[in-house]
DNA sequence: TATATTTCTGGGAGCGCTCCCAAGAATGTT
DNA sequence: AACATTCTTGGGAGCGCTCCCAGAAATATA
């Protein structure tokens, strides 16, 4: 029942090579053949073989998406949520189809990621989450195969496509300072990530700017849950803060839950900012201040960036930063003096 | 760079054919040959040409998963995510590779569809969130490609892997029905999907099998939703029930943030059953008692059948229901009677 | 030792496609 | 009308692999 070039074309009464000049859209084709053939095609729905096409052109269509054994209950995680359906959608668009790796612990990883890479099925990879000194990254790096990492790798050399996770704690601070707060504290991500680290960085860079200090115990670290926000939160409240930059959403809103047990009014009583923009902090009451970052579009970008490093349209290495937008809500919305507060 | 058989079989003195038989594990190779072979493909890192080999084959060892266009925001869903999962790991360890389909919206879904399955770039098909009257389903009938389909298709002849709905809604009724409860009522999914159906009907029987009616009043259907669970348990609650079973716990959830509002303590003045078994229902205060579904090992189910499918081990259609098992937490601990009621 | 039997190995054919080249058809030029 | 030029078209070759068959090597049997 499977259908070849050859079968269209003696139904068209026309020639393999024709045939396939029709699929290909290439010129040099009269336009009544070229009809025809398109008939043929319409009625009998031939597809054309994908194994067939890639072993002539050494091209598979497939792009790859990796997301490392360790990041399994992060799936939930409304960001790799809409990373996911961004980068679906680009590949969608742009005639890619998407595989996805999802490792299941260590062994697998090492067993099944060369294999991935090596076997001429995947034109290409984006490689999500990715640790400090990553084993995939560094296994990579003899692969020929083109790779996009999401989020700033700790190594040199690579493609990647970030968000400005220093530009948006900056604006955090500033944000923060400009309305007057002066104890300015920082619930911070991991800095085993390259996002922790430019977080916290640009969130220092941002105080010193306006001549604030980020003194040591108004630093407390959490892993971007919303339960290490809350206990984070509980620690960072002993030290008397008069505003908090969680450098996630989800930590904000366990700071936010800590701060209502504690009885403290945000933002009467404290400013909180959160950092990612997701539907979260828009719903929770009060509706949390935060840096949004383009989630979505980063994915969507990682999959043209890949494609062009395929085509061979770019050489690697590329990067890009997307931008981070304020956005101002209920808890940053009025000013320190508003409030009613001692300060200044 | 890249490496073929005929290159192994020169490096390692012997033919093509050769390195096939030892990288295929047929026998008939002497043993000192087939060592030779393996040394040489280990220290090349020799991986084979995967579109070559499905050219011949007619296989390619890829399972697609199709999410239609609808589910996006069920993408968050606890569910979905675990079904991923299971879904994932049990192709990698059956040696599949994955491919995610995620449509953005019907035209997506119409215009690639048809060329996913019948391009030979998937072995098979494993089909999520049908709905009534599935287009998916209906177009899928033509093509030869295998497919299993995850939760009960409204239509015949399809393989699919289910959990046992209406077995675990019987279940509800009976133990609510067994502490004494008289007066129960249902927070039901849409009966637009099978599953709301299956989990209605079960329910029904479960309370007829006690002797005990489901009056119009006590029924109040959600969407799912944690939101549709907190309306329609505020609704039901002006027919005061005294237990209630929701479909899910997503919206047992959302019935208990209505019944704490309203002051109603759970369990003591009313029971609360869930079904699904998610983290969520665990985790809450109290704790809900609920119907759990295994849901990796749902999605693990239908990467095997869709292999036995697609090997021929098995011809369509298959169809297996995953068993559920009644979880008491603390919304049903205490009987009616213990709780102090005046009911009989 | 000669022969029958089994085990192992190499090469041809072909999977369905794209690329390339050369031949044929159509058009342009003098 | 005769030739040069351009546009179309067909078929050969080959992508890297598996399958199959026949010949070579090893082993068993007389």
């Amino acid at each position: 029942m499977n259908l070849t070039l050859e079968d269209i074309g003696r139904l068209a009464g026309v020639s393999r090579s024709t045939v396939s000049r029709v699929i290909n859209d290439q010129d040099s084709v009269r336009l009544a053949v070229r009809e025809r053939v398109q008939e043929v095609i319409r009625l009998t729905g031939y597809t054309p073989n994908a194994a067939a096409r890639s072993l002539v052109s050494g091209r598979t269509g497939v792009i790859g998406l990796v997301i490392p054994s360790r990041v399994h209950s992060l799936f939930e995680d409304p960001y790799f949520s809409r990373l996911i359906q961004g980068i679906s959608a680009a590949s969608n668009q742009a005639g890619n189809t998407l595989s996805l790796f999802l490792f299941q612990n260590e062994e697998e990883e090492a067993e099944l990621y060369p294999r991935v890479i090596t076997s001429g099925f995947l034109d290409g990879l984006i490689l999500t989450a990715t640790r400090m000194a990553d084993p995939l990254l560094a296994r990579t790096a003899v692969g020929e195969i083109p790779i996009v990492v999401v989020g700033r790798p700790d190594v040199e050399g690579v493609s990647y496509v970030d968000v400005d996770n220093r530009g948006g704690a900056l604006k955090a601070a500033t944000h923060l300072s400009s309305l007057g707060y002066q104890r300015i504290g920082l619930l911070g991500a991991p800095v085993s990530t390259t996002a922790g680290l430019d977080r916290l960085n640009g969130f220092v860079e941002g105080l010193a700017a306006c001549g604030l200090p980020l003194p040591p115990d108004l630093r407390v670290d959490g892993d971007f849950s919303e339960a290490s926000g809350y206990v984070a939160m509980r620690k960072l409240l002993a030290h008397q803060p008069d505003a908090v930059f969680a450098a996630s959403d989800t930590m904000a809103l366990g700071a936010l839950r800590a701060l209502k047990e504690a009885g403290i009014r945000v933002p009467q009583d404290m400013a909180l900012v959160g950092f990612d923009g997701l539907p979260g902090s828009e719903n929770s009451v009060p509706s949390i201040t935060t840096i949004r970052q383009p989630v979505t579009e980063t994915g969507a970008r990682a999959v043209h960036i890949l494609n062009d490093l395929v085509t061979g349209v770019a050489t690697a290495p590329i990067v890009e930063i997307m931008p981070v937008e304020l956005v101002i809500r209920e808890s940053s919305g009025t000013s320190r003096d508003s409030a009613g507060s001692d300060v200044e």
